[in-house]
DNA sequence: AAAGTTTGCTAACGAACGTTAGGAACCAGT
DNA sequence: ACTGGTTCCTAACGTTCGTTAGCAAACTTT
């Protein structure tokens, strides 16, 4: 048997694990069993430290959107800044989060539906908060003429997914720095991949 | 063969029953008893017309993987056209499986890591082979001037990204036609948001 | 040394799971 | 009338699920 972990707290263990297994297998296809033996004890002794499995993924999904959360206050911070500013920084603040913890924010993406109300309920709503005030910076951005669409909401959700996608091909070994990452994010959406005045498409 | 009763054979319903249910609670949490249950039937009743439950997510999965080939043939079957045309055509090609079944896109882009080997294997090479042949329209286009991209690599991921996340928000019965949100799409990934000699973002 | 906390075990609970067996209606074509 | 296919039922199978109870070491604090 181990001894007890340095800096890590047994939950804090059972967190991390399950965090990993509700990424790889999603949460509904993951046995409190399968979770026992990865962290090498058996099922009941899990219940010593939660009170429930669902409890582990509402741990999870509402510390990742504290975070997304908290990065968005920042990047608004500075209300004199232009709102295509403001958004630049929304976004490099969001690929910091989610790669900041990968695990945690694939679960927090593709597994939230799992919770059960209240929860869920109150989730959706941190989620449309979040989502409104992009939609908000871009249409900001629309107004005083550093951005332009069609449909400030039709891009918004481009840009959320470009953001969603992220943990599925990002790996922590890649050549790319989270900042260069984010950099080459914003660059591409916001200036696009066709040649300026090149042949048209 | 189909010598079935109204429109559409008992098995039909079944697999378009499935598809919904797996959509919206996801293959693993969706039970065979709650499947009857939203056909009307009893669990076991299923099984006179399958063989097993991930017999209809194997069926799912590769009935949409084949359209999106074929898809993806047809907009490559004009070998002179310029590559930005290829990818241009593939993504209204993609946009326009995607939303003629929004349900079934949803459970293939979401729920074919349930399937096992060696369906699982295979699936995985049809998916490789898709992308690749987007990473090569992108790659061809930047070689031939029409596009610019840093990393047709993460050109491609960011517009897969963009490309998944639709059956997210469409509606059928949104104001936006299929060809209207893949000339959009299509336009916002090419363009970008960023307004042409406008100011620095 | 005593007390409390943390951590883990075994054993089991009721419920739900995917699936099967065997039988019975119904319908079509012969 | 017979046959074969389609459809659905009841009843149950063995397994796995999340979870609990009761107990026992080990470590920490007093």
């Amino acid at each position: 048997m181990e001894t007890t972990s340095p800096t890590l707290s047994r939950k804090a263990q059972i967190d991390q694990t399950a965090t990993a297994l509700f990424r790889r297998r999603g949460y509904a296809a993951t046995s409190m069993r399968e979770l026992a033996a990865a962290l090498g004890i058996e099922a009941g002794s899990i219940y010593s430290h939660i009170k429930s499995k669902e409890e582990l993924l509402h741990r999870i999904c509402f510390r990742v959107a504290d975070e997304f959360m908290a990065g968005l206050r920042a990047a608004n911070a500075d209300a004199d800044a232009p709102a295509a500013t403001h958004l630049r920084r929304a976004i490099e603040s969001h690929v910091r989060v989610l790669i900041n913890d990968v695990d945690a924010s694939a679960v927090f993406l593709h597994e939230w539906r799992h919770l059960s109300e209240p929860a869920l309920s109150e989730f959706v709503q941190l989620q449309r908060g979040y989502e409104a005030a992009f939609r908000d910076m871009i249409a900001r951005g629309v107004a005083d003429g550093a951005l332009r669409t069609p449909d400030p909401a039709f891009a918004t959700l481009t840009l959320f997914a470009s953001l969603t996608w992220l943990p599925n091909w990002y790996r922590p070994d890649g050549k790319l720095s989270p900042d260069q990452i984010a950099e080459r994010l914003t660059s591409q959406l916001l200036y696009g991949l066709a040649v300026p005045d090149g042949p048209a498409i």
